[in-house]
DNA sequence: TGTTAATGATTAATATATTAACTAAGTGGG
DNA sequence: CCCACTTAGTTAATATATTAATCATTAACA
């Protein structure tokens, strides 16, 4: 039937990978008590330290008015603070806290050997192809 | 930086994939006052008049408990309906009204002429390759 | 300099995702 | 026939996404 026209369009495509890949994932973050979306966030501020709200939301790719909440829950976990940007006072520095920084030592590792599985099972050839015809789509869409 | 291996890691290309395909296509449902994901019901439903909810629920990608409010609303609507299956008691029918058939004759072109710009600007060449490294994956990964 | 436009963070309202649990209804074996 | 088990749909609690709007600040510039 014509549902196939819809299950193999481009945006099924990507939900259905993603509802293949992203499970794997979360049953880490969620016996760890944190959920994917804050993992992000603790994974770039384990790497930089710190970063304005706004850059955040960029390389997390979330949503700037979710990541409002996120690290408002992240920050009541004492995981990350805030902190004013001298020189502009409209920005603002989250930054990673010893208690963060503990907490993703403690699960990147499970990350890490979970996503080592993944590459294992698709396979080199299979994984630059992927990633390849990904990034291609990505330069010619990305403004 | 280190960042690059998580930009560049897979959940992260899926995302940004997404965040790059995804809002040409919400343009036109918020337009319309619907959501991507009751467009994604109405879509199917156009296409097979009626199916069990458990059903619709895999083949739209959508988790059985968030389909409840999104036929819940579309029900309001008066879009879709829901009626009980003789012989099973348990399930329940979700059907398209003529009210939904004719809010989907108007949405999908639209949907169809932005989609073909996409797939214009991406390249017979690079959508090859883009779905079948997609259907690779998800050959390796889904049971 | 004073006004206007743009930026960074936030709030608000609504919709959806995630996980667990619950109810009702069907299924199978003893 | 009864009980354990499964299935379909749903509810509940919490977190995030989406869109629009707000507020304070900063930049631009006539």
């Amino acid at each position: 039937m014509a549902l196939n026209d819809f299950t193999d369009s481009l945006p099924m495509l990507l939900y259905r990978a993603s509802d293949a890949v992203m499970p794997r994932f979360r049953r880490i973050f969620n016996e760890s008590g944190i959920t994917e979306q804050q993992w992000r966030v603790l994974r770039v501020l384990a790497e930089v330290n710190s970063m304005a709200t706004r850059e955040l939301a960029g390389v997390c790719l979330i949503p700037a008015p979710s990541l409002v909440g996120i690290v408002d829950r992240l920050q009541h976990a004492e995981l990350v603070a805030r902190a004013p940007v001298p020189g502009d006072r409209r920005k603002v520095m989250v930054s990673i806290t010893p208690q963060g920084m503990h907490l993703h030592d403690r699960v990147g590792p499970q990350v890490t050997a979970t996503y080592a599985e993944l590459m294992q099972s698709i396979g080199p050839r299979q994984w630059i192809a992927l990633s390849a015809a990904l990034n291609d789509l990505l330069d010619t869409l990305e403004d």
